[in-house]
RNA sequence: CGCGGGGUGGAGCAGUUGGUAGCUCGUCGGGCUCAUAACCCGGAGGUCAUAGGUUCAAGUCCUUUCCCCGCAA
């Protein structure tokens, strides 16, 4: 079947290579511009125009899926689908209705939890123990249509949501081709969303990242590994930024006031509220490299009563 | 040339107004101990990133290049 694949991060990419493996006719990848990247601000091609790329598959790069340029570009391709991973741009009515069959995203949540830019990110914040991914019939509603297939997995409460996005983005690929397979069968029934049920998670922006002491260790532990690799959560040291990436709940309590950090046997707590305290076991200060704890700790005669999170 | 921090023994850091390089950890040897990642004693290991300059004297001041990192995008 001809398939018109739209999808930009890394997360995509393995779902595309399942349809490029699986013998599906991929006539077009739609993907976001370059963008500059990093420091030095190189412009980079994202990660599905590599790959598409490397396959010799047309790609395009619209700013804007509102255009009339855009609408023809996807009409010439006749294709039977269009498959939305990860896109970063809203498709218009006009063009979800162009396939001859569907358009059909894959989401990275158990819809209707979830919808919107970061459910990775969020489920892994909130300190869920179960997630999955969701193929549905795209709509003009934002992760809104009707749900085709569904697959859980069990979230680990030391995973992080890079690792949970590379777990998902892997677990997507065979959900995708199955939804594909029985949908052209007619041997799927299309389950409407309970609205009830459904929320909407904003994307993440720095400042979420900042660490507020006063929550409670475990839920401080799952804003590190929710905010792990992006934007990495961060409180504040001596005036400059110190990001957290690695935490566990400790089973003692150090130290009395919010923030204040204890230094023990090459291991670094931090109090935090609700009569808790959180290990860090990987950090980085402003203008270092990141570090393990206990060689943060060495040579760096530490300050008992050091508080964190204050300019 | 977007802003800024930094490159010192294997690792992480200190090094004051320029005057012969220190600390913690690791490592090696010895000791203590029923034993130990604990403790004690001792040793090895550094062209102070690079190139040049100022000076009687440069890790320390000035300039070059390379590399690492934070912010901003």
């Amino acid at each position: 079947m001809r398939i018109v694949f739209m999808g930009t991060p890394d997360f995509a990419v393995p779902s595309l290579k399942a349809l490029y493996e699986n013998g599906h006719e991929i006539t077009l990848v739609v993907t976001q511009p370059d963008k500059p990247q990093g420091r030095k601000q190189i412009l980079t091609p994202s990660p599905v125009k590599e790959f598409a790329t490397a396959h010799n598959i047309p790609v395009y790069q619209p700013a804007s899926m509102k255009t009339q340029e855009a609408y023809e570009r996807i009409v010439a391709e006749q294709p039977d689908y269009i498959v939305v991973i990860a896109f970063g741009k809203i498709l218009p009515q006009t063009v979800l209705d162009i396939p001859k069959y569907a358009c059909i995203n894959v989401h990275g949540s158990l819809l209707p939890r979830y919808r919107g830019a970061a459910p990775i990110q969020w489920s892994v914040l909130n300190g869920d123990t179960v997630t999955g991914v969701t193929t549905m019939l795209m709509d003009a509603g934002i992760d809104t249509g009707d749900i085709l297939l569904q697959k859980e997995t069990p979230l680990d409460p030391l995973e992080t949501a890079g690792e949970l996005f590379d777990r998902l983005a892997e677990l997507s690929a065979p959900v995708l081709l199955e939804t594909l397979d029985l949908f052209a069968k007619g041997e799927i029934a299309p389950i409407k969303q309970n609205n009830e049920k459904a929320d909407y998670v904003t994307i993440l922006k720095k400042e979420n990242a900042l660490i507020d002491w006063t929550r409670d260790a475990k839920s401080l532990h799952d804003h590190v590994r929710g905010m792990n690799p992006w934007p990495v959560a961060f409180t504040k040291l001596g005036g400059k930024t110190l990001k957290i990436f690695e935490t566990r709940v400790s089973e003692r309590v150090f130290g009395h006031d919010i923030g204040e950090v204890t230094a023990c046997d090459g291991k670094l707590f931090v109090r935090c509220g609700a009569d808790s305290c959180l290990q860090i076991l990987s950090l980085q200060l402003e203008g270092a490299k990141r570090l393990e704890a206990d060689v943060f700790l060495r040579g760096r005669s530490f300050v008992e009563k050091t508080i964190l999170g204050i300019d």
